[in-house]
DNA sequence: CGAGTTCATTGGAGCGTTCCAAAACCATTG
DNA sequence: CAATGGTTTTGGAACGCTCCAATGAACTCG
């Protein structure tokens, strides 16, 4: 049976519960309980009931079900300016993927402007109040993130994209396993015969990028491979990265692994300034597979994150904490996935 | 006066306007009239209201407003998985810029997830149902765009960001001025002395990119430079860029404008593939400020799109058509700016 | 000094929905 | 056939706010 018409009829000024229920011969409760709770009503009646709401084209208002139901419906995520390190297209698909998933569910994303520093917890208190929004979505997690403390304290409920980087761990969340997605750059390359694997970090203390280089350490001290004199660190900037990958490449490296794939342009350009190709010579490997990596050429390999399970996940966990307040904390680490292209392929030419 | 109390006090279960009233000794209906109508009130009285407001920290209740009012001071925004063309960071600072602004002005952008096809508008008319909208902002505009002609019968308020391009204009829009800026970048260069220009640009029929073009041809003729053979075309991608700017090198370019960074991006690799250096050799403009952009060494001079006033014009425009329905249409041109960096300096070396 | 006028404040209703408790219906049964 | 118990339906109130019309207070003027 249709249950949304493309042919809203007479769709006239508005269309109400009473609407639909005088035209059905039923009392506006009924109604309601067609949509809310239709083990109610004998499967007759149910039957008229929606088939009326669909002749109508009947909504439920939101408004008065908040009112009422004191739930929005409504997620909040404050939106930050693109943080330095913090990838515009990652966020971008995340953000697509969150929004997709929850208007599945039958939520919808409201945002707010946050200030880039840690702070603005203002906006969530106002979100809360004003709008009453049934929880919260957090990103780019940092170092001493007071978000998360602030809203369990509230008993608000919410789910974060990035693990707590430090203190006590609060609340639930969703973040990809970089230490995973760096440790499967080194399996493959070592699997096409490379043993001096360098890695180009960004400057120590970022949670996130302190996860990728422990990757590459793990894998490399489980395959015996010194690390020592294979590592250096740069902002997120390509001239920079370019700078410091130089003594890497001096002492030997054949391949670098790097925390994004900026850092891993900066190779590039260290490689081509030595005369030397991308994958045919020295093997690169980036992080987050901007939509740039795929149409460098060389073609980058880099480590993508699921950002549309992320997404998805976040939804999940989200609802999952809203229907029941007192569940143990659930946190999901998912595997990115290395994407293989020309920066890695032993040139067969 | 302090307006916004940090100590929210008692803050109990739910501080409505009863509560406040019964404090400050008024009835509800005033304590409502001090924050929407305050010149009703005895300057005297206003301050006892307002005092309370304060010290109890009440904040009305959105869903209450929106019922009664019919107006949800929510602006509608549906988010498009990102475009091929359209680049992300540029979506991703212009979400910011819209949602800072509008809630400035007391909205909040309320997203929902829509198809990248031109069609999904049932996602349009579902927020208009359910969440009572009072707007919605588009962007990515194309040539036979629906949405505009749909919103426009149906009496909704509007604002796109993108010009039409095909058919009747429609509404109300922001769009920054390619052309324009195309042709400053053309200016710029005929000041350093360049005089064979080229323009590496996509696929004709895209709006935007034919817009772009346009600006750099209009500026080459009215320098009286030939623009026969200097103009050719890709697909963004780097790759494919790269390999179409070559005839217009073999040409004798020395200078190329592109219509993207991403083509900008392939212009620097078919210049290091000929042993020449961006800047030095070959003039390079690129177009959007990608963050790429100011990373790539040499820097790459590029047009940067105003996306904070945009965004700004989004929600003046839209709140101007909110407050009059039958105002004339306003659209906004905005001039976009040329960033210099080193990829169009003469060289000192 | 009472009637008219303006200004400030109030009471009641209603926006569209769901909660709660009560009512109607229907078939069994003692 | 009245009483029982279960299922299905209903009426009224309430969520928090703002609209509207009406009241009360203060002030002006013949």
């Amino acid at each position: 049976m249709p249950r949304s018409s493309n042919n809203p009829a007479t769709k006239a000024a508005s269309v109400t519960l009473a609407t639909v229920a005088q035209r059905a011969g039923v009392s506006p409760q009924t109604v309601s309980n067609a949509l809310n709770s239709p083990e109610l009503l004998r499967p007759e009646t149910l039957d008229r009931v929606l088939r009326t709401i669909d002749e109508v084209g009947y909504r439920p208002h939101r408004a008065a079900q908040t009112l009422r139901t004191r739930s929005s419906k409504l997620i909040g995520y404050g939106i930050r300016p693109t943080a330095p390190g913090a990838s515009a297209p990652v966020m971008d698909r995340f953000l697509h993927a969150l929004s997709q998933t929850a208007d599945e569910a039958g939520y919808r994303i409201l945002l707010f402007a946050s200030p880039s520093g840690g702070a603005g917890l203002d906006g969530y208190e106002e979100l809360l109040d004003l709008h009453s929004v049934d929880g919260f979505v957090l990103s780019g997690t940092e170092r001493g993130d007071q978000r998360q403390a602030w809203l369990e304290k509230r008993g608000v409920p919410f789910v974060a994209f990035g693990r707590m980087w430090s203190g006590r761990q609060i609340g639930d969340w969703v973040d990809v396993d970089g230490a995973s997605g760096t440790d499967a750059a080194v399996e493959h390359l070592v699997g096409l015969g490379h043993r001096r694997i360098a890695f180009l970090g960004w400057p120590r203390g970022s949670g996130v990028g302190d996860d990728r280089a422990e990757g590459w350490q793990r894998a490399m001290r489980r395959h015996g491979l010194p690390v020592r004199g294979r590592r250096a660190q740069s902002v997120d900037d390509i001239a920079s990265a370019q700078a410091a990958v130089g003594p890497l490449l001096d002492a030997g490296a054949t391949a670098v692994i790097t925390a994004s794939d900026m850092l891993a342009l900066g190779c590039y350009h260290a490689l081509r300034e030595r005369r030397a190709v991308p994958g045919t010579d020295i093997a690169v490997v980036g992080f987050d597979d901007n939509p740039m990596a795929a149409l460098l050429s060389p073609g980058l390999s880099t480590v993508a994150q699921p950002l549309e399970a992320v997404g998805r996940e976040c939804v999940r966990l989200l609802l999952a904490r809203m229907s029941e307040a007192g569940a143990p904390p659930e946190r999901v680490l998912l595997e990115p996935s290395l994407v293989l292209r020309d920066s890695t392929s032993a040139s067969d030419a």
